[in-house]
DNA sequence: TAACTTGTAATCAGGTTAGATACAGGGGTA
DNA sequence: TACCCCTGTATCTAACCTGATTACAAGTTA
């Protein structure tokens, strides 16, 4: 099990399109940097422009940011591209037994406790962005030369 | 994508076992009140007693707790039923683009971000113990009558 | 018109999940 | 011993998700 990676690479669209911004960041572009295929770039620019981060005009090639990527939190995105649904990180066995104290009461008192675990991993995703994201490769490339 | 049930349903088996403590908690009576079938409440009992958690052994009917469910956090029956590997609870697309600033450098920026989210997640079920689900459980049964 | 782009649908192989069946081997009891 | 029930495993299945791939409609520009 694992959360799809749509999100780190929901993550890269965003910063290569960011750091390109004076080119122009098409579908194939940015696959080529991300190693995957163009539709697959496609589909998750489509879902980042549904959630009002990145702007994408069918037929006019080229992606920009639709916010400054210090407004963008990696929480948006991993919001947008949709890859857990609320209150459902953790999944439980359904129809437990109403019959036995345990069978009938478990779900209640334990879905409380995983709403609060999911709500802290989101929190910590909510105090990066993707500026952060951009420094941080700065300096890495610094350090490099 | 979500988590496997196996970690609620561990966190009931364990649950169910102490709360019948005077009884005989059968791999079959188990799965009478998670309503699933035997073999896997077996398979997760493995589990649960290879993280030294639980009693079972081979014929013998019935499970006991291995120790007391104050000492017994959540966490502990999320690591040892194996739903989420260290690191890996994000999927991280592999082999970027060396040629490109951002996929030469993203992974290493974004993991230590991934990894802070999973732990903050971790850490919120490191406060929960089986002892705390047993008096939730005797809370609401109690209002009930 | 031609070439290129985005948006989207459909298909495919691979992996995971939980359910189901089968059975080897331990353990208790008549 | 013979019998029955139990745990521990292995195997198979259907359902689902992921990411890769192909195909194509529709928008845009030259």
């Amino acid at each position: 099990m694992s959360i799809s990676s749509r999100f780190t690479v929901g993550i890269h669209i965003l910063t290569l399109v960011e750091l390109n911004k004076d080119g122009v960041s098409s579908s194939e572009y940015i696959a080529g940097s991300v190693n995957t295929n163009a539709t697959l770039i496609r589909k998750i620019t489509g879902m980042l422009k549904k959630a009002g981060l990145i702007e994408v005009k069918p037929g006019i090639a080229g992606a920009k940011l639709a916010m400054k990527p210090s407004e963008i939190a990696l929480l948006d995105v991993y919001k947008a591209v949709d890859v857990v649904q609320e209150q459902e990180l953790f999944s439980v066995h359904d129809n437990p037994n109403p019959d036995c104290p345990v069978g009938r009461n478990i779900q209640d008192s334990v879905l409380p406790i995983l709403s609060a675990a999911q709500l802290a991993l989101e929190k910590v995703l909510g105090t990066v962005t993707i500026e952060d994201i951009l420094q941080d490769i700065a300096v890495k490339e610094d350090r490099e030369n």
